[in-house]
DNA sequence: TATTAGCACTTTCACTGGATGAGTGCTAAT
DNA sequence: ATTAGCACTCATCCAGTGAAAGTGCTAATA
């Protein structure tokens, strides 16, 4: 009886059958959103099958969790565990074409800042797939001081610029209680250009408090103070933070015509706290995730899938990007557009 | 009788009653969004009249285009030009309370960087209104240069950084054909700011190649090519731009429920060139302005209605903040709310 | 034993035809 | 000038109906 082999190896050679009218049933809902029936079904598995036969396998699928029908008379939709034994053994992935490749790359290399380039990214990944696109702003933790400068705005507060890796300038505003005199600061910024220059941030912070000491002897204690504000400047790490464009993409899509839904969805991509934390696992994980619907933990995206990639310098994680679309998303085409995406971007931000 | 008077002498004394009823309609509807009929008006109006008194009314206030009835059997509704003549002289302003004038005051002196303020600011009014908040990045006509800074980072790329206003500071960073060394640069970025600190940014482009005929005699010409450089960094205006917070308390509105018509809107939004359009007009007529409506000129917005004020340092307008929602907004409460921030914030920018 | 034809059954969807209610415009009375 | 009265119009709600789609089950079939 097909209904416990596929229960026994669901993933063995018994269930071939069983496996490939899953695929084509998900793969057909992708493609036009309705329920697929057994009739409709039959047709398009092309293994010249008759409905009926069609309906005990859906009926064992059914039992095993993979689909659901949304009422008695509707075919059948795929559900989560559906979706993911989908894409985890039975989807045959698309590459992109060639065109697509080179249009990315072309719009990346031609830009030049960091801010940009994540900007570009971001609208390349929802333009291409027609959902949202997100990328992460990267967050390097080598970051290697190139120059460091001060400037007095007013008597309590200090412009400080911070040119980092050679690429990416950090303006900080941080007040003091103290006045001092740009004579004073230049000193200050000399010093640390010449003794630090090159070196790791977080390197410097801790090597500060050693030069302090050295300091405070040789120059009456004035660069105490000065030391104390550049460790101010380090202690404020930038705060994680994405740039996400086309969320009106998802307005197109018939499962997101919930407006409350929808404005839930959107005041999360505003909040942007629970969607960083989606985006963190990426991360850590170091390779390709694809969230299916709840798994990501959060309700208001139940209907969403959320497919991301890390994107890297030197091998080292330093950001995600990826997209954010409904279940019924194409993952065929989306999950090499998001893949080859990450990689191309990892190239442009290489250092030289 | 009625109508001609009506026609003949819209704010005469004569229609004080109609002009009433116009007003308590417009109250009314904004109040809960449906077509109000004679029945409710004659009761909300407090002025005695019999429903059937005041269908003749409504019906003379219709035929002047004021107000009209979705169909036959629905109460009325106001149109553009009713709501028109309803901000224009019929509307009295509720001040705000004083707790939220506070509010907004200590949000804003508790930021520092320009930046965050804007994005306090629009936040504020769209918290505070439940609509749209919008707030344009300002633009300073006289851009006082106060630090340049030029920064080798590879054979054919410098990056600037100009600090202007005293509070502000810009990165540029520009493409070169030859390689300059950083102390050429530095030759450079200290000539420039001896000559020029203090000066406005297009001032100094003008005195620019004067000042390089000089330096070229006197210096090799190396200058030459910083001088150029220096010129193509002021030639690069910042394009204008905006912060828009709380697009989703549009999607609260009936009146938006339609999902292709929400979805032009935020379109819009992000394509910027219209929006931005708008709320020129605002900049150039150096007061609040309000578009009901299609007034705004945008077939997309006919549902919406934008009230804007400019904001001011030393008397010069720099930029423009305000709302966005649907043209049945409450006009009484908003337009104080939108008048106070702008003013507000105009304190809060004051260069010290 | 696996497959299939046949059939009863369920549910959605689109449409229909009142019934209801809100609101109007007109006319005639005050 | 105002108002009561009334016929009329539309949207909205509701129940009912028939068609369409699709299922599950049973019995026949290869």
């Amino acid at each position: 009886m097909s209904r416990r082999s596929l229960t026994q190896s669901p993933l063995g050679p018994t269930n071939e059958r069983a496996q490939a009218l899953l695929k084509t049933l998900i793969e057909r809902y992708i493609r036009d959103g309705q329920p697929v029936g057994s009739r409709t079904l039959a047709k398009d598995s092309g293994m010249d099958l008759s409905p009926a036969t069609v309906r005990n396998v859906l009926s064992d699928l059914e039992e095993l969790g993979l689909i659901k029908a949304p009422h008695t008379s509707a075919g059948r939709v795929p559900t989560v565990r559906g979706y993911r034994m989908f894409v985890d053994s039975l989807l045959t992935v698309k590459p992109m074409r060639s065109a697509e490749v080179e249009k990315i790359k072309q719009e990346l290399i031609t830009d030049l800042s960091t801010d940009h380039l994540i900007s570009t990214a971001s609208a390349m990944l929802s333009n291409i797939t027609g959902l949202a696109g997100i990328v992460t702003i990267p967050k390097r933790s080598i970051l290697r001081l190139q120059h460091i400068e001060f400037l007095r705005l007013s008597e309590n507060r200090i412009l400080v610029i911070l040119v980092v890796n050679g690429q990416e300038v950090q303006n900080r505003v941080i007040n003091t209680e103290r006045d001092f005199s740009q004579s004073e600061l230049q000193q200050a910024a000399n010093l640390l250009n010449a003794e630090f220059a090159g070196t790791d941030l977080t390197h410097i912070r801790e090597h500060l408090f050693v030069s302090m000491q050295q300091a405070r002897d040789a120059m009456h204690g004035i660069m105490h103070n000065v030391m104390s504000i550049t460790d101010k400047v380090l202690a404020a790490q930038q705060r994680p933070d994405y740039v996400l464009v086309g969320q009106t993409n998802l307005m197109s899509y018939a499962e997101m015509s919930d407006m409350d839904k929808l404005r839930q969805i959107f005041d999360a991509f505003n909040q942007k706290r629970d969607i960083l934390h989606i985006l963190d696992q990426s991360i850590e994980a170091e390779g390709m995730q694809i969230f299916i619907g709840d798994e990501s933990g959060y309700q208001v995206l139940d209907e969403c899938s959320v497919v991301t990639a890390p994107y890297k310098v030197n091998d080292e994680v330093i950001g995600v990007l990826g997209v954010i679309g409904p279940t019924r998303m194409a993952y065929d085409r989306v999950i090499p557009i998001v893949d080859v995406t990450a990689k191309l971007l990892s190239a442009v931000l290489k250092p030289e």
